[in-house]
DNA sequence: CTGAATCCTTTACGATACTG
DNA sequence: CAGTATCGTAAAGGATTCAG
């Protein structure tokens, strides 16, 4: 992503936000995260049925992006039939954590703009 | 977008996390907010130097969605030639704020992984 | 069970030209 | 100056099938 010119900055100024938004920027991302957190570690299976909706290849690759991210670790056990346990690196728990406020705030204006959504 | 399923919630969780990401999931919405972010009002052509890259539709679409979404104010003043202003309302300053442990995660795994990036 | 492979649809975004 | 109108493209995601 670019980064912001504003006046002040001399240079671009590296707001870090466009980062995040990268790593968090997949459809489904943030509902593995959440799903992630301050749980177990979860299997393949158990994950697909978390976030309804979510195909399995779409599910796969968010999960080797975020890998590749550095925010989920992926251990693969030698059984059979195979077992693969999903968790969340530290990083993934700061990310989740730095989510929080984020979360509350979406939280707040469901709760303003609710009064209608519910037949 | 949807809502998880976690084993605890009988019901849909509402996370609130997807209701912010679906108001800052444009690709340039994240700037937007930034470049509005404790300055003065902006006019169009301010924004659009202010965030290089983006084009005068898309910059005008997310401005529409963004007002839509009750987080930025337009005040167009009725002069030739036209000028019209924008700022940020109540809701877009909390939403900024709440975004700000985020930028922070942001700005860390840029320093993780910086020394490389720099030829 | 955990995926990979393939094909298809959607849509957000980009480029350009034009207007009050 | 502050947009709108059109058209085109690329990338993300969805549906389905197959495999170790």
């Amino acid at each position: 992503m670019a980064t912001l010119n504003r006046p002040g900055d001399g240079d671009g100024h590296l707001c870090g936000i466009d980062t995040a938004m990268e790593v968090i920027g997949g459809k489904w991302k943030v509902l593995i995260l959440w799903a992630l957190h301050e749980g177990p570690e979860r299997r393949f299976g158990e994950l697909r049925r978390m976030v309804p909706g979510i195909t399995e290849k779409v599910l796969a690759s968010h999960l080797r992006e975020m890998e590749a991210d550095g925010i989920v670790r992926r251990v693969s056990y030698d059984e059979v039939p195979p077992r693969v346990e999903y968790g969340l690196t530290k990083a993934g728990v700061r990310l989740n954590d730095a989510l929080e406020p984020l979360a509350a705030w979406g939280r707040e204006v469901q709760e303003r703009r609710g009064p209608e959504g519910a037949p």
